[in-house]
Parts: structure tokens; sequence; C-alpha cells
DNA sequence: AACGTGCTCAACCGCTGGAGC
DNA sequence: CGCTCCAGCGGTTGAGCACGT
């Protein structure tokens, strides 16, 4: 486990697997009356044998209102292709421009379709430019960009807290997932090594890694400043 | 009709970040 | 500062369904 303690929803008491039309009409209108403040609480206010857990799931992928039903559009579809591209796997983000869709929905259709969709298309054009970015696509290039340029600054940020030479500096994902399944055309200059400086004693060479692993990146995020998708 | 296989998707699990004490 | 607690995220699982043989 990482922080916090082990659920206590895993004891004999809860009810697990799929929900009854009953179950989900409480939890719905228990929602409604009292909005849900506090996730743990309300399966023994709603009077559910479920696990707060469980209850937030039924209700962000499944009772909310406004969440869309049904098949993925072709736009939506070029859209998630699009920002999985950009983004990598966050699936919450790119949810975030997909209204009425949950990270959920946008993961599955992703994980059984559309991956499989655009594996089967790079190894028949067998060509990296070969994804196009068409204009029915519901991403903006603008959308994309402003997601670049918050990884750039989550990037400036690790390399900042890691001056301290305690910690590993390690290659953000971040910058990688713009590069992830080769969809968009690698850096012409190499791509950054997580270098280890581990407890370096001896500041100056600390500092001379740090601005080694500075001169990498800021090499990468030039190139990033330059490309326009 | 019966069986095997593959696919879909709801739900679960483990982990993380952040707030509060 | 370290611990507990909670919400949220992403990966994984498995029941149920569709389809082919």
């Amino acid at each position: 486990m990482g922080k916090g303690r082990a659920p206590r929803c895993d004891s004999g008491q809860v009810r697990r697997g799929a929900w009854s039309d009953e179950e989900s009409e409480t939890l719905r209108t228990f929602i409604q009356l009292n909005g849900h403040h506090n996730w743990r609480s309300i399966p023994e206010l709603a009077g559910l044998k479920r696990c707060g857990k469980s209850c937030r799931l039924r209700w962000i992928n499944y009772l909310r209102p406004g969440i869309k039903r049904g098949n993925f559009t072709k736009e939506e579809e070029e859209t998630i292709i699009h920002l999985q591209q950009a983004l990598g796997n966050k699936w919450s983000k790119i949810a975030s421009h997909l209204p009425g869709r949950t990270d959920n929905d946008i993961k599955n259709v992703w994980n059984t379709r559309l991956k499989k969709r655009l594996m089967k298309s790079i190894s028949s054009t067998n060509q990296i430019s070969s994804v196009s970015y068409s204009s029915s696509s519901l991403v903006s290039s603008e959308v994309i960009n402003s997601e670049k340029r918050d990884q750039e600054v989550k990037t400036e940020e690790i390399l900042v807290e890691d001056m301290a030479c305690v910690f590993e500096v390690k290659a953000p994902q971040s910058l990688e997932f713009l590069f992830q399944d080769d969809q968009i055309p690698q850096p012409p200059v190499s791509k950054p090594h997580p270098r280890e400086i581990h407890k370096q004693s001896d500041h100056e060479s600390c500092d001379r890694m740090v601005e080694a692993v500075l001169d990498d990146y800021s090499e990468w995020l030039n190139y990033l400043d330059n490309q326009t998708f």
C-alpha cells in the first residue's frame, strides 16, 4: 500500500459485484437529496451494503447526470486518439475534453478498440507519419499545446526539486508520453537519460551533473517549443 | 444445439497526492 | 514532521454477451 491505511470495505460485511437496479436507485436518490460530501459515510447513511469507494465509482461512472451511454462517435474516437498521443494514459484529463464520457469509458474504448485499430493501421502502412490530424476532431491544436505547456512547467518543477542532489533525476514520464508509440515524430535530439545522483557529498560534482541534465532537457524543451500540432 | 473463443465494460484493486491533525 | 484519512487515478479482472465452428 501507499500512504494511508488499507480500505475498510474488505470485510465480509459489504456486497460486491454488479449493482442491482434497486441499489443504484437508492444511491441516486440519496446523492440527489444529500450530495456526496463524504463517500465513506454514504453507504451507511443511504442504507447500502457497499463500501464508499464502490458507491463513488457507481455514481461517477454510471449514475451521475449527463453521462453519455452508447457508442462513441468517430469524432470522439479521434479526439481520444489525439489526446492519448499528446498526454499518454491520462484518462481523466482526456475525459475532461469529452463531455459526458467518463475516464473509465475512455480507458475501456482505448484498450479494447482504439489501441488495436491504431496498431493495425501502423503495421499496415508502416509509416510513422500516417496518422493525420483531421479537422473533424473535437480537440483543437490549442488544447494540445496548452497541455504541452503544462507538461513543460511540470518538467521544470521536477528539475528544480532535484537540484537538491539527494534524489534520482528521472526522465519525466510526461515528456515521454508526447512521443509514445512513435505517433509524434521523435525529437531530432537524443532523449535525456535518467541519471543517478544519489547523495552526492561533493557539491561541485553534484552541480555539474545537474547542469548536464538541465542541458539535455532544455534541448528537448526547445524542440517542443518549436513544434505545432 | 453445444461448445469454444474473443470482446466489452462494470467493478475492483492498489497506489498516490493532499488535507488535516 | 509524521501519521491518518480520504478522494481520485490508472491498471486489471471477470461475468456476460456475441459470434464462429
